[in-house]
DNA sequence: CCTATTGTATTATGTAGTTAATACAACATA
DNA sequence: TATGTTGTATTAACTACATAATACAATAGG
């Protein structure tokens, strides 16, 4: 399971490992039953908190996404996995919002916009040019 | 002068003030010499407490975009102006970066994620059209 | 049965952001 | 000159986030 904080950004690192989470989830890259990190373990892998972390897995407890077995570890639940691609697209939707404003404020033309988002896209395709989307 | 405060998003009001205003002045939208809104007004506006603007404003005077002077204002400097095109591209890019790494999480590809894009853009240039004259 | 592992709880500390309420200093301008 | 506007400074309080250091409770699994 991939995760990674950016502390520079303003957003509580909490909020940063459930929404990642959730994202995984709806996309199916984590699956029902499937067990996630202790919370020291990702805690450590993380450089953060155990306590940021358990806050995160409560969060997810609460909605519904995860379910917590004692001593056993937080597993993955069945009814989390449903979210489908309307789903993920509407929370894209609100990224996409905010990139627009940036570039309207900047005077940014979508010509530009476009063109600069394939030349990223290759660039990171090309660096990591393993797992690429499927579905 | 139009900016937006988003405070669902974690990121400083502050902060959010300070890009806006360097991102206007780097695309020419705000020139070397206006006048910006006097702390209390803008704070008003915004419905922020003034403290917060003032942190804004020294900020950017920190950071030499704009020139405080006593009691008549404070006004865009002229070596706040001329970032140009490869700046602000500069700056989308991290934006970019974030969307295209929240896609891949989700199993979004880039083509799914450029229709959205384009149809975000009709929409929002759309209701844009419709009512301008706001802040 | 033991014990290591897991999640939970508590208390304390520190930092950042924001609001609030004033008070002050400088000076443009009427 | 008198006054109102502007930015500045200060102090206090509150919230959210994060870290730290423990201690505890439950039980899966050997």
């Amino acid at each position: 399971m991939q995760i990674h904080i950016n502390t520079r950004d303003g957003v509580p690192i909490y909020l940063q490992v459930v929404n990642q989470i959730k994202y995984q989830v709806a996309a199916g890259r984590l699956e029902a039953g499937e067990e996630l990190p202790p919370i020291r373990t990702l805690a450590e892998r993380l450089v953060v908190n155990p306590n940021t972390i358990a806050r995160a897995y409560r969060e997810l407890e609460l909605a519904g996404i995860v379910e917590k077995r004692r001593t056993a570890g937080t597993y993955i639940t069945d009814q989390g996995s449903p979210l489908a691609r309307r789903e993920r697209l509407k929370i894209l939707t609100e990224r996409i919002d905010q990139l627009l404003a940036e570039s309207d404020q900047m005077s940014v033309t979508l010509d530009e916009l476009l063109k600069l988002l394939h030349q990223r896209y290759s660039v990171i395709t090309a660096t990591h040019k393993m797992d690429i989307a499927h579905d």
